[in-house]
DNA sequence: CGGCAATGCGCC
DNA sequence: AAACGGCGCATTGCCG
């Protein structure tokens, strides 16, 4: 962090849903206008701004902050506020324009902390007391066009105490600011990336997005008056009334979960339910069936990303802000607004045509010949789930090339453990066949065994973190003894991986031999080190992973309640909450794992952006970049260059490549 | 009416 | 001799 900076922040009000627009289509819009602008300096001195004079000649202070090119702009999640200042200040107020790498995120910082992203919270858990929610309900009341008379209120008084407000946000991010410091290592480059290729946007088809939306609000209507007739006025949303529904109607369930809808709707098509798992005579009455059926259509989620695309489809049609700096854990980016990381992969589920190619499940629902749609691809809504991601389309003159790594959270745990002929599989043969064989000790191909071999391939995907045999049943094998699940979990402890059961006790013990003796602890080239309020696990990447709130613990063995042991604990922040969580072996090694596969694709990204090659949007393990045809060559060569730590570790990077104006899995 | 928690769903 | 993965958003239902 430069000597120099001022911390700023920005109140806004606008007819525009900031939640559902995202900051830079908020800030495009006209009705967009700032109600207060607070900002305090290194030397700690605060100003706020009269949001009725924001030219540069009423506030010469904060334009000699702009002109000095050693002041960085801090902001609580700087993309909003680099937002503002480009569509408001400088279009509006004719500032000067102040660049990336100009601006510092204390979000962004928290985040790479393990801490929350949320102001209030950040502030609550750090200690400097939560958010004024008084004042926040002044600023949130006044960044709203009053609904009777769609002006908005410019009371004095109210601009008065939105600016205090401001303020007292401003305040506190000073603090976080003071607490956090700066970036890590290489991060802060990672993180302008970041802001470039979220600035940059991807296309939106919006006429296939409108095709989309017809093809639902057809389809809908229908399915809708139906379940209202069999079950008494239902919405096929309305969870818990069609549980009470179902009930009186025969049909007794615990869960509309799809995997337990699924499950019994099966059930009745073969020759009776399985002894084990079905306690009771399943019968599943015609009415239920139509019923959990239409739900199964209407109340799926996924169709709802096409309202959101067009929400935050900016006036050149591209969609910006759809990913979040180290929205996850160990780095990952989270996906925002449309969320573009849970896209459902088609193919699978879509009627009767297994084959038939992207393009001519567009073309079939551009058409608008419902019925044709119905014939070719089946129900009208799933075909428009299935072809949602092609709604993100690359420019005319150019293409999407498309890299993802293959299996590499697979390849990472095992390179990193030092299982090496484990990895010659991978490289050499069907992995996932081979495991088979392992556990059901007879020759396994894809073609002549394909069910051995996904139980192969699940267990090789599900294992590496300390699954369980419970779990492991649960999720792969309902149908199957747990004697059966053990013996896939021992196949790959045992038999595949033994380093990696290594792996997970030797990071435990090294990250409880940290926390417990307060002097950094190495395994395999994986080192956990106390840092005052953390404690880091330094990759080979030379990045760092942060937990904050480390803690000793005592840990009763499940086999023995007396034998207890030491371990350690950590702070995180799950469904809107503080929670204290344990951290185990597994939970090290698949942190230290995402980390690096994470870390393998940033090495990628920036070499792509290095030679002109724009990324759009990154998926955890994929990297999709809008270029040209010409460039793929080079684009391939770049997605399987590797760093030096990662050839250390002999980590062997291979993808699967796709070229293609549509998004596509 | 908005905020919040719980639940469900999609992907990696 | 052992184990709880992550994420965001939509919806409902409850609360104030």
């Amino acid at each position: 962090m430069s000597k120099k900076w001022i911390c700023l922040d920005f109140e806004t009000a606008s007819g525009c849903d900031l939640k559902k627009a995202g900051a830079y289509v908020y800030a495009e819009n006209p009705t967009t206008e700032i109600t207060a602008l607070c900002y305090v300096t290194h030397y700690g001195y605060g100003y706020e701004l009269d949001p009725a004079k924001l030219s540069p000649e009423d506030n010469p202070g904060l334009l000699a902050e702009v002109n000095d090119p050693e002041v960085m702009f801090v902001a609580h999640n700087a993309a909003f506020e680099r937002a503002i200042w480009r569509e408001i200040m400088v279009k509006r107020f004719n500032w000067p324009d102040i660049p990336i790498e100009r601006w510092h995120c204390t979000m962004a910082v928290a985040l790479m902390k393990g801490l929350p992203a949320k102001l209030d919270v950040l502030s609550t858990v750090l200690g400097f007391g939560g958010k004024d929610m008084e004042g926040n309900k002044v600023a949130l009341g006044l960044s709203k066009f009053n609904k009777k008379t769609g002006m908005l209120d410019h009371s004095p008084a109210l601009i008065r105490r939105t600016s205090a407000y401001c303020m007292d946000d401003v305040e506190k991010e000073v603090k976080v600011l003071r607490r956090t410091h700066n970036f890590y290592g290489g991060e802060r480059k990672v993180w302008e990336m970041d802001q470039r290729i979220n600035d940059r946007g991807i296309r939106i088809d919006d006429k296939y997005v409108h095709a989309c939306m017809g093809v639902v609000q057809r389809a809908l209507p229908p399915l809708l008056t139906r379940f209202s007739e069999l079950t008494g006025g239902l919405k096929p949303t309305q969870g818990e009334k069609l549980k009470g529904w179902l009930s009186a109607n025969g049909l007794e369930i615990d869960s509309l979960n799809k995997e337990t809808v699924s499950r019994l709707m099966g059930e009745e098509l073969e020759d009776g339910p399985d002894s084990d798992q079905i306690t009771q005579p399943i019968t599943m009455p015609p009415v239920c069936r139509e019923a959990l059926y239409i739900r199964g259509l209407a109340a799926s989620a996924s169709v709802k990303k096409l309202p959101a695309m067009l929400a935050c489809q900016g006036s050149d049609g591209r969609a910006r802000g759809l990913m979040q700096y180290h929205g996850a854990g160990p780095g990952r980016w989270a996906g925002r607004i449309l969320q573009p990381h849970n896209f459902p992969r088609a193919g699978l589920d879509v009627g009767d045509n297994q084959t038939a190619s992207p393009d001519e499940l567009m073309a079939a629902i551009m058409e608008g010949d419902d019925s044709y749609l119905r014939m070719v691809f089946g129900e009208p809504i799933e075909a428009v789930s299935a072809g949602l991601r092609h709604a993100l389309v690359s420019d005319e003159d150019k293409t999407f090339l498309i890299a993802d790594f293959k299996t590499i959270e697979a390849r990472v745990v095992l390179a990193v453990a030092g299982q090496h002929d484990a990895l010659k599989s991978f490289t050499e043969g069907d992995p996932y066949s081979a495991m088979a064989e392992k556990i059901f000790h007879t020759p396994v191909n894809k073609k002549d065994q394909p069910e051995l071999r996904q139980t192969g391939k699940n267990t090789i995907l599900g294992c590496g973190f300390q699954m369980g045999a419970p779990k492991f049943q649960m999720r792969y094998c309902p149908k199957e003894t747990i004697e059966f699940a053990q013996s896939c979990i021992d196949a790959y402890r045992k038999d595949l991986a033994p380093k990696v059961v290594e792996l997970w006790y030797g990071l435990e013990r090294a990250a409880t031999e940290a926390v417990w003796s307060g002097e950094p602890q190495e395994y395999n080239g994986i080192v956990y080190i106390p840092e005052g309020e953390w404690l880091t696990c330094l990759l080979p990447s030379g990045r760092k992973l942060w937990y904050y709130g480390p803690q000793k613990t005592m840990k009763p063995m499940p086999w023995d309640i007396n034998d207890v042991r030491p371990g350690w604990s950590h702070l995180t922040y799950k469904a809107g909450r503080l929670i204290r969580r344990d951290a185990y072996g597994g939970l090290l090694t698949e942190n230290v794992v995402q980390g690096m596969a994470r870390d393998l694709l940033v090495h990628c990204v920036f070499l792509c952006e290095h030679e002109q090659i724009p990324t759009v949007l990154t998926v955890h393990d994929e990297n999709v970049c809008e270029s040209h045809t010409e460039r793929a060559k080079l684009f391939r060569e770049l997605m399987t260059n590797t760093p030096d730590w990662a050839k250390q570790y002999k980590i062997p990077v291979e993808i699967d490549f796709m070229q293609a104006d549509r998004y596509r899995k």
